[in-house]
DNA sequence: CGATGTCAAGGAATC
DNA sequence: GATTCCTTGACATCG
């Protein structure tokens, strides 16, 4: 038998939205603190839906590391009680918390100016945590970064902008496979090399995996880079399915053409039926937790609970429970 | 008020 | 070397 946190990314959709973080721009002083009251009122939501993970913005202390905005640097150190006074209320709901800063954040990248803003974002979303007193299992996700040069050099210039980060941040800090250059076989070796876990995506392993590894295989590789008691986590997504549109300028007016969707794109809501059958297949093992990042949010993960519930499947508090 | 432009930030493809 | 897309949301400004 199994248990399993099924967490939802940054927005709260349900009673009619409630804000992630101050998003005002810097000519407003937007403030840590103003999302750390923003951040108490998510987790109010989250007890009463029994939602037990959730991934923070990244933003939520806003130009923490802007590299022309010194002004907003010293956020996490003002807020410190604040801060750990939020930590003690997720631990006692003992909802998981974590973060995934974007394509922005390139720890691997050419340019050593770049790898370095990487490394003081990583360590900025570390001391955040740090600073709520929060459990190991509450990582900092990334990706491996551009693959210029090839795997080879792209995964060296990942280890040399791991030599920049504090152990604080190594700490925290793991690594997602992507969807069209690091595989699931590739962020393993780097991980072997540099020790930080490895999240597979799913739905990044159906759009990129030259190696063809079967998902049994690839969830242990993924697993054993977790550190003893640190439930690992996976990420999990729905394709979408639906016809978009693009948008093209034609002189003056704009022109929409119907666009069909890329695999990777996600959608809306995630397909039970699938989903039952990947946790059926894989759970039951180790206990691990599940990221959906589906445009419908927390939205998404009630009704993909109810539609696991009608079909048989126990949840407990929340909690996915296999075998 | 609704529509449109802009935002801190990178990478890769394309011209 | 410069431009555009990727992809996403919300602030900010314009009409």
């Amino acid at each position: 038998m199994s248990t399993h946190r099924i967490g939802f990314a940054v927005k709260v959709l349900g009673e009619g939205g409630l804000p992630s973080h101050d998003a005002r721009r810097w000519q407003s002083d937007p403030h840590l603190r103003v999302s750390l009251g923003y951040l108490e009122a998510i987790l109010g939501y989250l007890e009463r839906k029994e939602l037990p993970m959730y991934r923070v913005v990244t933003q939520l202390a806003p130009y923490a590391t802007h590299p022309d905005l010194p002004q907003f640097h010293g956020q996490i150190e003002e807020c410190a009680e604040e801060l750990a006074a939020i930590g003690a209320r997720a631990a006692e709901l003992d909802i998981r918390l974590s973060s995934h800063p974007g394509q922005y954040t390139v720890l691997n990248s050419e340019d050593e100016r770049i790898r370095r803003s990487a490394a003081a974002e990583l360590e900025s979303q570390a001391a955040l945590f740090d600073a709520m007193g929060l459990p190991a299992e509450a990582v900092v996700v990334i990706h491996v970064g551009g693959a210029a040069g090839g795997m080879e050099a792209a995964c060296d210039r990942f280890l040399e902008g791991w030599e920049l980060l504090s152990d604080a941040a190594r700490a925290r800090v793991v690594i997602e496979n992507d969807d069209r250059s690091f595989a699931i076989r590739t962020v393993a070796e780097l991980s072997k090399r540099c020790g930080a876990p490895v999240v597979w995506d799913i739905l990044h392993h159906r759009c990129h995996d030259p190696d063809q590894v079967p998902d049994r295989e690839a969830l242990d590789l993924a697993f054993a880079t977790w550190p003893e008691g640190v439930v690992p986590k996976i990420h999990y997504s729905s394709p979408r399915l639906d016809m978009g549109e693009k948008k093209r300028k034609v002189g003056r007016r704009v022109e929409r053409t119907p666009a069909l969707p890329q695999l990777r794109a996600h959608a809306d809501l995630v397909d039970p039926i699938a989903f039952e059958y990947v946790m059926r297949d894989l759970g039951g093992g180790p206990d691990f937790d599940v990221m959906v990042e589906a445009k419908g949010k927390d939205l998404a993960v009630l009704r993909l609970r109810e539609q696991l519930i009608a079909r048989g499947m126990e949840i407990e508090a929340g909690w996915l429970i296999v075998g």
